[in-house]
DNA sequence: ATGGTGGACCATCCA
């Protein structure tokens, strides 16, 4: 089962692209970010007609994730428990950055698709908000972790984990992508029993998933990794390999980030 | 210290 993860950066601006890719990667799952709609503005059907069920958690304007499998998505839950009190003054989480669905193959997965607060600028209440949003993770996948199963959070998780995952990491030191609390509670999330799934499969360097549109980024190679997928035990099991679109950011109207993508003995 | 680019959408917000 090939399970690839992909901030689109707006679908309405994307489509062209992400069909194009999803014709020629053949991902059994996509996990989708940014949507940047609401549930109804989604186009599905132009990924129907490729064999692929859709299920989207979207908003107005910012944020929204989506699945698309060709086996059925179910189980389907939108949105990260733990709300309550979480949210930035006012606004608690109508971001809508979360979906988790089962999709069974030759084994069941847990699919959790997340985009995590970029939390800048740092200090401040969007940064609070973002540190939060990491604990809610962790107590999502403490949960997970006790029914011993096949799981993966994956995702737009906008950590830098490590200096050798920016090509100019001096650049980054007050960003909110690479404080130290930041990496530290991503380290914390990964601790509780977690395989970061490229780094199980490569120590190269000069693996990026995002190239900013400013300054002439993706020109200058000055990219960073910030999009991962997290496994379970169970899921880590199965792993057969880990790898990087990075040619789609060569394309006419690219997203500012690329796909990742797993196949798994599933 | 600023503005550089891009998306959603129409006055700015977000990244």
């Amino acid at each position: 089962m090939k399970i690839a993860s992909f901030n689109i950066n707006g679908i309405k601006a994307r489509l062209p692209v992400v069909l194009d890719w999803l014709k020629e990667a053949e991902p059994d799952v996509a996990i989708l970010q940014e949507i940047k709609t609401v549930d109804e503005g989604f186009p599905r059907e132009p990924f129907e007609d490729l064999g692929y069920n859709v299920e989207t958690h979207g908003q107005k304007s910012f944020n929204g994730v989506a699945l698309l499998s060709r086996l059925p998505l179910e189980d389907v839950v939108r949105g990260l428990p733990g709300a309550e009190g979480a949210g930035r003054e006012g606004v608690d989480d109508e971001e809508a950055r979360y979906i988790e669905a089962t999709v069974v193959g030759e084994k069941a997965v847990r699919i959790c698709g997340l985009y995590l607060p970029n939390g800048n600028p740092a200090p401040g209440e969007k940064y609070d908000y973002k540190l939060k949003w990491i604990e809610r993770l962790s107590a999502r996948a403490e949960e997970l972790l006790r029914l011993e199963e096949p799981f993966l959070m994956a995702g737009d998780y906008n950590v830098i984990p490590q200096a050798e995952d920016a090509a100019r990491p001096q650049d980054w030191v007050t960003d909110a992508l690479f404080l130290p609390e930041t990496r530290a509670a991503f380290r914390r999330l990964v601790h509780l029993g977690l395989t970061e799934a490229l780094r199980a499969r490569t120590r190269a360097h000069e693996l990026y998933t995002f190239w900013d549109f400013q300054r002439g980024a993706w020109q200058r190679n000055d990219g960073i990794r910030i999009d991962h997928f997290l496994l379970s035990p169970q899921c880590a099991d199965l792993l057969e390999d880990c790898q990087i679109d990075k040619d789609l950011r060569a394309r006419d109207k690219p997203s500012d980030h690329v796909p990742i993508w797993v196949k798994l003995a599933a």
